[in-house]
DNA sequence: TCTTGACTTGGATTGCGTCCATCGTAGGAT
DNA sequence: ATCCTACGATGGACGCAATCCAAGTCAAGA
């Protein structure tokens, strides 16, 4: 545990925090002034190997770092402006899909994405 | 409605069909040996807009077309190979986020993504 | 035939992420 | 205290996916 990943570690701290790769490495800058990006993946990479974070490609451009991974959640993504908020899951996911539907898979977690509209995007209209 | 996107059209047809627009393009030019990368990615464009195809962002790679539009359906992932199933939904996916849980969002559609390993993947060990 | 506008083309560019050679540093051995 | 060693950090190069843009092509209508 060195400090830069210390660092890492405390940036992502907090409910409904989803942040870029980036948007890690500038706060992380904030505190470490010589951070570079490639350490912030490598210690990005260690805590979702270490099931500390969890990673999301919600919209396909950047991923981001959910650090709320004790709990199991869902999110609710903001189509247009992009915003995200964590949800309970409603019961057992997995029951979802029956034994017959796997086509031989072991399923083992489930991700589920609601989209829509957040207050402010649907107040400005289509 | 030109040549170059009706080929796009034909290319992205079948079950359990996932192509990146890479493997569509490939596929595009052996029908119309000088169709572009560019115009590919803008018939893609026009197709998921007009709701005939669906978009999927599963690895955080290369986004992946789904002809399969017509009938909602979630996805299975093999976590190693990236093979991906289309499977039926079970009930209604939306009642799993009550209206007290949505901050306000407007909701208009959830994806559902399994993931696990295939039986090919399964049986070389982990 | 000429004009217009929509579409295509391909190369440049951007965004995100990974790779790699090098450097720095902490801890152990002498 | 000094030297060795090994792991992590650094930052620049690289690769892939996607988009942008200026120029070219084509078809339909005047």
């Amino acid at each position: 545990m060195t400090s830069q990943r210390r660092v890492v570690a405390e940036v992502l701290d907090g409910e409904h925090v989803h942040l870029t790769a980036d948007e890690v490495h500038a706060r992380a800058v904030e505190r470490l002034p010589e951070i570079s990006r490639a350490t912030v993946y490598n210690a990005l990479g260690e805590l979702v190997a270490l099931g500390e974070v969890v990673e999301l490609s919600t919209d396909g451009r950047a991923k981001r770092y959910d650090p709320n991974a004790r709990h199991p959640h869902h999110h609710l993504v903001c189509s247009r402006c992009g915003t995200i908020r964590d949800v309970p899951p409603a019961g057992d996911p997995m029951a979802g899909l029956p034994e017959e539907e796997r086509f031989g898979f072991t399923v083992s977690k489930v991700e589920v994405t609601y989209r829509g509209l957040c207050p402010s995007c649907a107040g400005r209209a289509a």
